[in-house]
DNA sequence: AATATATTTAACCGTTTGGTCAAATATACA
DNA sequence: TGTATATTTGACCAAACGGTTAAATATATT
């Protein structure tokens, strides 16, 4: 037999998984630069021999770890604009569920901005995929349905797309800096984060109506 | 004599101000962690030795890069809200320049958002400075005034200031995945990017109507 | 229990990194 | 010109890094 591991599955719990969860942690707070494979091990509270045994090298842990990341970000949250309802009413969803889904996972978001910038050519393997999924051309039938039932003025799908992502992303990922700059402590911040579900959904539909 | 450079002040020509200029394009492009100090020797055309006998230290180095970069953008742009017109002149000539400079400077923003989130004790430092000149308190009155006078309904001014922000600069960062996610190349999205300066600003002063 | 295979460990390796230093060179001043 | 000081260099260093390996241990199968 030549496969004989007693858990096969990374899924399963064990040192495979131990060593992806710690992994994830790290890279997710330090970057590929900053993260050192020995902190991932101690974190894991495994050998660091380990690591290099069920995963190779450090690139081809970053690259299980991003993957699965991605496959987090790339939400079925755009599937609200699938749903049934009007407009308004999707459109108040998404800024609920995304933001709240953000406000979960800040460093989800954070990290993907910061990588993409640094390690373009490693993040960018793992966009095709999840892209094609025709969240643009959906949108843009949405848009021309409800431009014709008089719903919303006529506005370019890339730009209704990038605002929606603007609004909902960026106050989550200049945290640092935007606390810093409204005086606001953590907590205060995140319900301020918490009110932007409504008060950007009002933001927005007033935009493009 | 204990004083006695031939170029004392780093603003000169010189190999300090090569240094500075190689730097900022290193710490730019690959951040904190990512730069190596021998890189920058390389494209300032000196020896290694050179960088830490003016600037001690990788981290010291470093630093006067970061006060060079945030001084340049924390912008006087805000100070459009001081000029005359009327407040939709004022937010379409942010927009304007704000975007324009994002654009000229792309690597700006970027750096900031991936330092922060990696290296947040040694940016905030820096935040105290600009910050203070009372931005927010005068865009409050200009808000209140332009409420009072019926030209826009009341906002408060924390989503007033993020959504301008965030309007301008998330597309900036997030290039690389935007570019992927709608299709365009460099010349495509950078055109995209421009006619946004008219776009967004539409967009935003309708949505604060 | 015996054997084969999978797992785990400690010690080790080559490279790269930020940083140092003594010697060499250029510059200013007397 | 001579001397002091500022500048520049190449050679070097200790530490940290990702990665390897041989030996030890656990596990499953017969």
């Amino acid at each position: 037999m030549v496969q004989n591991k007693k858990i096969p599955d990374s899924a399963q719990p064990g040192p495979e998984k131990q060593i992806l969860i710690a992994a994830k942690e790290v890279f997710l707070e330090k970057g590929f630069d900053g993260a050192r494979m020995q902190e991932i091990a101690d974190k894991a509270a495994l050998n660091k021999a380990l690591l290099h045994y069920y995963y190779r090298s450090k690139e081809k842990l970053y690259r299980v770890i991003v993957k699965d990341i991605m496959d987090q970000f790339f939400p079925v949250v755009f599937g609200v604009f699938d749903e049934t309802g009007s407009l308004s009413d999707k459109i108040t969803r998404f800024f609920d569920l995304y933001i709240g889904f953000l406000l979960d996972n800040p460093l989800v978001p954070q990290f993907i901005i910061a990588e993409i910038v640094r390690k373009p050519e490693m993040l960018m393997e793992f966009f095709s995929g999840p892209m094609e999924s025709g969240v643009i051309l959906q949108l843009s039938e949405l848009i021309d349905e409800c431009v014709r039932k008089g719903e919303m003025r006529p506005i370019p799908t890339e730009e209704f797309l990038m605002n929606l992502i603007s609004l909902s992303v960026f106050p989550i990922i200049a945290k640092p800096i935007l606390m810093n700059f409204l005086e606001k402590d953590d907590k205060e911040y995140n319900e301020l984060i918490n009110e932007r579900k409504r008060v950007t959904a009002d933001f927005f539909i007033r935009a493009i109506k």
